[in-house]
RNA sequence: GGAAGGUUAGCUCAGUUGGGAGAGCAUCUGCCUUACAAGCAGAGGGUCACAGGUUCGAGCCCUGUACUUUCCACCA
């Protein structure tokens, strides 16, 4: 037998448990084709990104589930791995690049370019991996994989390639989200949008051949380079008489026509829209109905082109609206300028303004995929956990638009589109060309690639092999479960769905297990701007892996956001202190064999306790079981935490310490149950904390290898013993009356009296007489009939009577009327309950076992009032 | 404009089919009781945002109001 160091201090152990997993295999899937089987894939953490407290929540809750099903006896598959993470990485290698050598990436070209990037990956790829080991997370980490490894390359250009065949892909000159910093094309999903502050600009445009003007109203002044028409309603009368006619562009000086089209709001600002086809989304729908011109007046950095600038040529956007703004001012054109607020679109990855603007680019056709990936989660195959984000998920499925999928980037899947540069024809192929079939011609591959979310679209199944028909594949897909958060159901889950659906032919996993966000302590998001982020690796070396993850499953519903504070920290760090020390008794008081302490104990020799803390543990198991089935973790985990504290701690143990210091066969009955029970809570606590209770488990006289690999208690039916649960309740509840009347009247614990109990429950006390002489303060516990004398504290309980005498200390004045007081109170109770009782409506319509509970109540109180009776009596 | 959530103790939050509200931290009192002061034993503290409704019974279900958070869409 070990025995355990005498603080808690996890730094001592953690990494060495987690070298011993690895080296056991433990994580690995068990083979036995038997056991039914439960599976996760990661989300796939950026390569080159640092742990930080969201991906600490995901890992724990991800591991909980999977430590659990392990433990039930599952085969469980975990597969860890990274995300190449397009634009982010690209920046930060570029950012590296110019910071340390003061290059871009085009002074390296392409392939040089790729070969630093891939030389990065391989230098942070595996910081973030270490990290996740550092928080205990039970990954098979030999199925490691990454999104742009051979594999899961194959996987993107086979559906890549398929999507294309079947018309689902396709490359058009649409309107896209632009990022001028980036340099680079986004989907709608990576726009985010926030309010600012900005103007309205109220311009004329004159009519030609004509004294009358129209007033257009713009938050973009800059775009008007590139109307080339200004719509009106087609029922607003005020410039009915105008549409057909010819305006000229002030500035421009272009001609462009008045158009009526029904996208105008007639009450909105002055009611005539200047039209940009090129720049703004629902301009291009309203060029496109009208058949106009499409001016591009900008270029990929969000500068004015040279083609059509004039003389804002090669201006930023925001100092050529400045510029403009002051020659339509200075021209008279200027009407006026309104404050207004509105909505800026933003690149998710580097916060600045989008420019809409039209391009070449690749798209995925939504409709046809999105209906599939709808039915599932309509008709439940696919369940969200909590079921309101399905919601979410519905409204945006229905509603996407199609998916622009390509990217001006360098790192990423290059798209399999080859051009012949000869006849013109394009290919798309899955293995890579060099002569066009067509014409025999060179062909050169697309220059874009990828978004990083279509490989992640994939992940679920690329991991597992596929498009090889995989063992793999056929035992673990679909998976059982993804746990993410909110943020990314459009981005990634949405994908996942419909991917699975189109390629697999069924969806990718049963349920969405979806949480929230870490928040610091004020509430506010962790972010680097902010410098609020806390970092988790910092926690688990000052407090433990095993707090960190404490206090992230603790305390929180499922779906809600959540705040990290030292106060949440320090508590669960105390928590583990308190198992650690309780299992140092444990320990120090076992000095018999292992054999001796696991050997199985005959029914008869248990007290009234162990059997209360059996039935109670067996209770806790089976409630820890539900809740984790209904994705309860927080509940299951708070169970546990009162179960160990209160109930084993601050009772069981207590009440073992008689019999333990005593010795003999009594001591080692209370040993064994010690050491079961304790086991029991280290086992049930296990996937929450995995490392304390795996360090505790080998100390204690143990029957596996590891508690990991251990069975997870369920309900026994054979441990359920509700009469000594009463009984025990019956105790706990005199012992508490007691010291709350000493503490009351200053009594410390110190000072020892005689304890009378008049009771009908006296063999319960009998049985209980050392533990009351403990846990009570009693020098003596007399069970009698009746109390006669008058020196006594007196005690009303619905146990019994209790008499204390303490007469040094009694202030009779006080104690008759805190006694009144107590039968005051007590009466209304019993009032209220019979009132109840007599109500016909609950009698007759409210279940049996509530009317029978409050049946129950009825009869406690009754009892009360007797024994506060006869203590008033003997005041009188 | 649409949708979802929140409003419960001083603070942060639980509260799972409706059956007289809980935890952690904080506060107050008393304890170094031979596992633990990162602890032990007690105590105080809540018209569960507001107004109606359903029900024998509502923190929980329904309607409305107020404040608040987030997401989506977007009228230039």
């Amino acid at each position: 037998m070990k025995e355990l160091a005498k603080n808690y201090n996890p730094a001592e152990f953690e990494d060495r448990i987690y070298e011993n997993w690895c080296d056991k295999g433990y994580f690995k899937p068990d083979s036995d084709k038997k056991k039914p089987a439960f599976s996760i894939v990661i989300p796939p953490p950026n390569v080159t990104g640092q742990l930080h407290m969201g991906h600490a929540l995901d890992e724990t809750l991800q591991d909980i589930l999977v430590r659990t099903k392990r433990m039930q006896g599952y085969s469980t598959l975990w597969v860890p791995g990274t995300d190449h993470a397009g634009i982010a990485t690209q920046i930060k290698v570029e950012e590296a690049l110019r910071e340390n050598e003061g290059l871009t990436r085009y002074d390296l070209g392409r392939e040089k370019f790729l070969e630093r990037v891939w030389d990065w990956k391989n230098q942070y790829g595996n910081r973030i991996i270490n990290q996740l080991k550092k928080l205990g997370s039970s990954c098979d980490w030999s199925r490691e994989r990454f999104t742009m490894d051979e594999g899961c390359s194959k996987a993107v250009r086979e559906v890549f390639v398929n999507l294309y065949n079947k018309g689902l892909i396709y490359r058009g000159y649409r309107i896209i989200n632009w990022c001028p910093r980036c340099l680079t094309a986004l989907s709608d999903a990576e726009v985010e949008y926030s309010e600012q502050a900005g103007s309205f600009w109220h311009i004329r445009y004159p009519v030609k051949d004509s004294d009358e003007f129209v007033t257009i109203a713009t938050t973009r002044p800059e775009t008007m380079l590139g109307d080339t028409a200004v719509a009106v309603h087609p029922e607003d009368e005020r410039y009915a008489h105008l549409v057909g006619k010819t305006l000229i562009l002030p500035i421009v000086n272009r001609e462009i026509p008045v158009v009526a089209d029904e996208y105008v709001e007639k009450d909105f600002g002055t009611g005539c829209v200047k039209i940009t086809p090129a720049h703004d989304p629902n301009d291009f729908e309203v060029g496109k109905r009208h058949n106009l011109e499409i001016i591009k007046v900008m270029n990929d950095d969000a500068t004015i082109s040279a083609e059509y600038g004039g003389k804002y040529a090669g201006m930023d956007r925001y100092e050529a609206r400045k510029a403009l703004v002051s020659d339509l001012e200075a021209g008279g054109y200027l009407v006026k300028i309104e404050p207004c607020s509105h909505n800026v679109g933003t690149c998710y990855r580097c916060k600045t303004t989008v420019e809409p603007l039209t391009s070449d680019q690749w798209f995925v056709k939504m409709e046809p995929l999105a209906k599939p990936a709808l039915e599932v989660v309509k008709s439940g195959e696919v369940k969200f956990e909590p079921e309101r984000f399905s919601k979410t998920y519905i409204n945006w499925m229905e509603n996407c638009h199609d998916w622009c999928i390509s990217r001006q980037l360098w790192w990423g899947h290059r798209i399999p589109a080859f051009y012949c540069q000869e006849c013109g024809h394009m290919e798309v192929s899955k293995t890579d060309i060099e002569k066009c079939p067509r014409c025999n011609g060179k062909v050169e591959q697309e220059s874009d690639v990828l978004d990083t979310w279509f490989s992640s679209a994939l992940w679920p199944f690329s991991t597992m092999g596929w498009p090889d028909k995989t063992e793999e594949l056929k035992r673990y897909y679909p998976t059982s479960v993804l746990v993410t958060g909110y943020d990314i159901i459009f981005f990634w889950v949405a994908r996942m769905i419909f991917s699975g659906m189109e390629h697999m032919g069924e969806k990718p996993f049963s349920t969405v297990f979806i949480h929230g966000l870490v928040r610091d302590a004020k509430g506010r998001k962790m972010s680097k701007s902010l410098g609020n982020g806390i970092d988790p690796l910092k926690v688990i070396e000052q407090y433990g892996a095993d707090a960190l993850r404490f206090a992230l499953a603790t305390g929180n519903a499922p779906g809600n956001d959540m705040r990290f504070s030292d106060e949440k920290i320090e508590s669960a760090r105390n928590f583990a202190n308190k198992l650690w020390n309780a299992s140092r008794f444990v320990l120090m008081n076992l000095d018999e064999t292992d054999e001796e302490l696991l050997a199985p104990y005959d029914e008869g020799e248990l007290a009234i306790e162990d059997k209360w803390i059996l039935s109670r543990f067996n209770a806790l198991a089976k409630t820890v079981n539900d809740n984790v089935d209904s994705y309860e973790l927080g509940v299951a985990l708070s169970e546990i935490y009162s179960f160990s504290w209160d109930t084993f701690c601050d009772w069981y143990i207590e009440m073992a310490k008689s019999r333990i210091f005593e010795g003999g066969a009594a001591a080692l009955t209370a040993k064994r149950v010690l050491v079961k029970v304790l086991t029991g809570i280290l086992k049930l606590l296990h996937p929450y904390m995995p490392f304390i209770t795996e360090e505790i488990y080998q100390a204690l006289p143990h029957a596996d290898e590891s508690i990991m690999i251990s069975e997870y208690p369920a309900f026994d039916e054979s441990l359920v013993y509700k009469t000594e649960e009463a009984d025990v309740e019956r105790i706990i509840t005199s012992i508490t009356a007691i010291r709350q009347r000493r503490a009351e009247m200053n009594v410390p614990p110190s000072k020892k009296a005689k304890l009378y109990v008049v009771t009908k429950y006296a063999d319960t006390f009998r049985r209980a007489e050392k533990i009351l002489l403990k846990l009570a303060s009693a020098s003596e516990v007399i069970i009698t009939d009746e109390y006669s004398s008058d020196d006594a504290v007196m005690i009303a309980t619905d146990a019994g009577s209790l008499y204390i005498p303490l007469s040094e200390v009694i202030d009779f004045e006080k104690e008759r009327a805190r006694l009144t007081a107590e039968m005051k109170k007590n009466d209304s109770e019993i009032e209220r309950i019979e009132k109840k009782l007599a109500n016909e409506g609950f009698v007759a319509k409210a279940p049996a076992a509530v009317i029978e509970g409050e049946r129950a109540k009825l009869a406690k109180y009754l009892d009360v009032r007797e024994s506060l009776k006869a203590a008033l009596a003997k005041l009188n």
